[in-house]
DNA sequence: AGTAAAACATGATAAATATCATAATAAAGA
DNA sequence: TCTTTATTATGATATTTATCATGTTTTACT
């Protein structure tokens, strides 16, 4: 469904509405281990992310990954977009080139209404809800 | 969501479903052509489904590949457990090891109940059901 | 029996994805 | 201004997935 990649991105950045603040920036180093994912890679992740504004980040000492407000306010659709690209998530089940609701594959009814109401709680659901609910205890990110 | 594999596998079983029967059997060179998938890759594919019973086959002159009653009854989910395996389907949206109704994920609540819905349908829904669907035009198939 | 036509089994190659490593750049503090 | 600490940029390696190729076995027909 989603590629390692942007599970990795959606944890780190998660990590980081948790535990990081404009005062308080966390390094590359010391995101990879609490969330279990490759050092390097998670860098080379949030670089990619960084690019796009979707994280926010200075170099030099005390520098680090943090979220800005308006990071915050950023959809979790929008990570997957930058990581995996959006075609992805929304393509045919079957791959088919022109498949839509006049001419639907065996499998888009099955499917289709799922995929449009996850795509719909993706774009709608913001980093901040996502980690208000952590911070609530209503979900957990641990390994 | 499913991999190449997946989609290609579920292919050639409904063009079989449609095409072939015990006495018209179809050859894995003739199938690739019609569903737009490497003809070589396809023959991989349908001989990983018939050791698993769900395809039939005989060798030989006038073999070829084809569904007896009993693989038109099976659910489209075995298609994809065979190719990818159920875990990769059930498994959590972030790749926690333990991630569940007690202790979800932050996507959890976004996805599980749709996902749930989705293997709920892969179980149910035979290819029998969805090879209804096609020849009543209500689904559609080339590519 | 012998021959040809097919699946079957196995392994080799290619392409995509994930992972690792290194050098360049920018910012902070002495 | 120099040194250190961090991101950034780029490229190399490894692993997985998809694709191709080749030989073996089984079956039908003559």
């Amino acid at each position: 469904m989603l590629s390692s990649s942007s599970k990795y991105a959606i944890k780190a950045v998660l990590y980081l509405a948790l535990h990081a603040s404009e005062s308080n920036k966390i390094r590359a180093k010391n995101i990879g281990g609490p969330i279990n994912v490759p050092q390097a890679y998670i860098a080379k992740l949030l670089q990619e992310l960084s690019r796009h504004n979707l994280v926010s980040s200075t170099k030099g000492p005390h520098g680090g990954f943090y979220l800005s407000d308006e990071n915050m306010e950023q959809p979790v659709i929008n990570i997957i977009d930058v990581i995996d690209g959006k075609k992805k998530i929304e393509s045919c089940m079957l791959s088919l080139e022109d498949c839509n609701e006049g001419k639907p594959c065996p499998l888009h009814k099955l499917v289709g209404p799922m995929r449009s109401k996850f795509i719909k709680s993706m774009s709608e659901k913001t980093i901040h809800d996502l980690s208000m609910d952590l911070k609530d205890k209503k979900s957990f990110l641990p390994l």
